[in-house]
DNA sequence: GTCTATACGGAGATAGAC
DNA sequence: GTCTATCTCCGTATAGAC
């Protein structure tokens, strides 16, 4: 095949004048197109199944490019997922800062955890996951990555909040950090769990939210101060 | 090397009797040898770095031998695995009947949510999780058996005691089979989450208890009846 | 920097003697 | 049923021209 990018030398833009490639540019869209092939190769095969002739194919560029690259199989499969699990975090960020000073905690822990589960299910951030643990005897490094990411972008906030929510008397969580685990396992994990053995259960949106509020009351009829 | 058991066809027995093996049994020997060598190269490798000549050497029989009795290296991934799969869950059966009549249930769900984390936290069985859990793309029976064993073994019973706690009304469990994932989502999963992600984590047994202990707590703050 | 062509080993699987 | 010896292919990685 080699659908990828060719580079046209002769190209001319819309005035007629000659467009020459500058070459660290052409370089970095070919190191795109190895890391794009390879991210593909990767989930849907594994590490140790992946053929880096297969990815020679996906990428459009030579076998000796990907190389002088990345050097090896091995670096290049940490180059490439480590480079798509901060991306992959990212997504989530927002809407935490908003937790400390939320009219309805409730209605906020719900809207947070939702949010939170919904990209946490992707089948794409789901294969994803499977590949990390898979690999994790091999590569403990992406364990350490993982568990950092998710905590410096998720969880890290949701303690600090608790820890603002306590000191207000509005939560009783003495040990913020276990109360937001026992959150996020209640809520998130039960779904997550269920398709990391079972990839293909389809989970309706009410469902979703049945089991994330009851989650959510889970966690408030412990944590929550009434007056 | 070739470890394995060699047989000795002029053996005797104490009186001097020669022993002639049952070819069924010498058979039914060397498929043991070759099941315990695959499951622990399958373990160390996972399934497409693992090597047929590795496991013939283990195993101290003959790569033929071996295709004769499991045909592929697929077949016998998945022999050895779902073999192994329902022996790993039959450690953790018992215990669960008393606690419908148990005269505490707080201390009867610690011990049963303890024990079940100190099996399933166990090094090999996170390695054998691991390893399903990285093949899910290419061996979703294995997911669908893990699930099922699972299920029957654990959560089932714990299922059938909530439902007739909830009819006692010891319990406010209306929906026993969301209460019952969410009890092992708030216990065990738990620390099971950070051994996914960091295999080596030292957790302590005070931690350990701690965990669990408020994870039950948290279970029994939204469940449990008070009068 | 990028390509084509190739080295070299190890993979899964089998033929045929016993 | 079990072995030894071997087939065939595909894997990663590199040499050398441009």
């Amino acid at each position: 095949m080699g659908a990828g990018a060719e580079i046209q030398d002769d190209a001319t833009d819309e005035y007629g004048i000659p467009i020459i490639p500058d070459p660290a540019d052409a370089a970095s869209r070919k190191r795109r197109a190895i890391i794009d092939a390879a991210l593909a190769e990767f989930l849907a095969e594994g590490y140790s199944a992946a053929s880096m002739d297969a990815i020679t194919r996906g990428s459009g560029v030579s076998k000796a490019t990907i190389y002088k690259h990345f050097g090896s199989k091995e670096r290049l499969f940490l180059a490439v997922i480590g480079g798509v699990l901060p991306k992959t975090y990212a997504d989530l960020e927002p809407s935490d800062s908003t937790l400390a000073d939320a009219p309805d905690l409730r209605a906020a822990l719900l809207r947070l955890t939702t949010d939170r589960a919904r990209i946490l299910l992707r089948p794409d951030i789901m294969s994803l996951r499977r590949l990390v643990i898979g690999e994790m005897d091999r590569f403990p490094q992406l364990g350490q990555l993982w568990y950092r990411v998710s905590y410096d972008m998720n969880n890290g906030p949701l303690v600090e909040a608790f820890t603002e929510l306590h000191a207000r008397g509005t939560l009783d969580a003495p040990d913020p950090v276990l109360a937001v685990q026992q959150l996020v396992a209640a809520t998130v994990g039960v779904p997550q769990l269920v398709r990391t053995f079972s990839p293909d259960a389809e989970i309706s949106d009410e469902e979703l939210t049945r089991v994330i509020g009851s989650g959510v009351d889970l966690f408030l009829a412990r944590y929550a101060v009434r007056p």
